[in-house]
DNA sequence: GCTCATGGCTCTACACTGTAGATCTATACG
DNA sequence: CGTATAGATCTACAGTGTAGAGCCATGAGC
């Protein structure tokens, strides 16, 4: 049965990577396997619980990848965002799919897992850990999703292109800023100023732990 | 046609609403219009035109609310996370929309506005604000789309129901929150606390570029 | 050898999706 | 009256996921 299931998988994201997720209905997937559709549900259920298995290979991938990287907490904490990162311009399919099917295998908790322990390492009180852990990766996964989708794209926000439907003086803040508006936005640099900035507000929160009370207090939670 | 086409709007919104996006065929909407489904294209020119008129008309509910929005930047930008929030506890369709489809009407540049003018206030150079913007947005998208699709949800991460899978001491970080994992948890609380949070590190960074070079340096993008 | 059970496949069909293009219908205008 | 137009219906197509019946190859037991 594993042979079948890691054929079916390998061809799904085959597909997914070169044309995207949308080619991947169970007629293309099984031409390509080199069956006929319906012998798809023995080895995977459903399309649901294909594309599951989809995210679950590449996480799978990830966890590999994550169990190397060393350093201090700052160096892991950013590391870990640079690997998912690179996962999400290698399969750009994939972004949508982590924010819509929340992944519970066991890579997937392996990752939280990790990024728990950096956060104790950094002085976070275990109380604040799962909340934090939490944000960090809402930003990561928000970040991923809106450059995969075009959120981040040139001209997007840009309203000059558009003054006919807005009155003049109409967008304060986007004449204040107009020309820093005109500049090549670099995501790469953006990315990475991003999480330093959220490295800053953990060790932030780190300090003012370590100033009230110590790192794993008894207090009520927030 | 301006009629017609707000009846198919209506009626799309109104079957997301009571079943969710996967129940707006272009068949149902036309069912509730009263029409059959062809008669629905000279006014909306496709199923992703209507999906984006759908966004369109949640965005200007949304813009209307924004414009009476008062206070010093603090609240406002807290408001604004709110209000976006409240949106996507109506219409928790709407956030995966939100994410893959980016909407560029004149609602969602007022609302970028709305930011951009808000961190202006708080005293963040000009040069930095598009990118403080993005980040303060990705985040506020990335905790509705995981509260609306369970990423959140309890025990979604939680990995004591699945110790036979992973071996004993594999799950450091988990082992030291343990006790923190139990309790229920509060969203609302924790995204005022995720917003208080960006916000002091909206006023860092204002601080730090007040105490370098002032508010709009002409030093080099960052 | 034959028979039976099993796993894994094919075949046929269904309900559903978005939408193309031809045609119909009601209305307004000259 | 005839003509033009807007907006609808009708019919059909290509595609989707998947149900259930049946087929086929293989292995085990007699």
């Amino acid at each position: 049965m594993s042979g079948r299931r890691e054929e079916i998988l390998d061809a799904a994201l085959d597909l997914a990577d070169e044309r995207g997720l949308a080619a991947v209905s169970m007629r293309a997937v099984a031409d390509r396997v080199g069956v006929t559709p319906m012998a798809l549900y023995p080895h995977v259920g459903s399309k649901a619980a294909l594309l599951d298995g989809m995210v679950g290979r590449l996480l799978g991938g990830m966890a590999a990848e994550l169990a190397g990287t060393e350093g201090d907490w700052t160096v892991r904490l950013s590391a870990y965002g640079r690997q998912a990162r690179e996962l999400a311009k290698r399969h750009p399919w994939s972004v949508n799919l982590l924010l819509t099917r929340p992944a519970v295998t066991p890579d997937a908790v392996r990752f939280v897992d990790a990024i728990y322990t950096a956060l104790l390492e950094a002085g976070v009180p275990a109380r604040l850990v799962p909340r934090l852990e939490r944000l960090v990766s809402t930003f990561v996964l928000g970040f991923l999703a809106s450059e995969a989708n075009g959120r981040f794209a040139p001209g997007t926000l840009d309203p000059r292109g558009r003054r006919g439907q807005l009155p003049e003086g109409a967008l304060p803040g986007h004449a204040a800023v107009a020309r820093w508006l005109d500049l090549p936005s670099d995501l790469d640099a953006e990315f990475e100023a991003d999480q330093a900035d959220l490295r800053q507000l953990v060790e932030r929160i780190a300090a003012d732990a370590g100033a009230s009370a110590g790192p794993d207090s008894r207090t009520l939670p927030e």
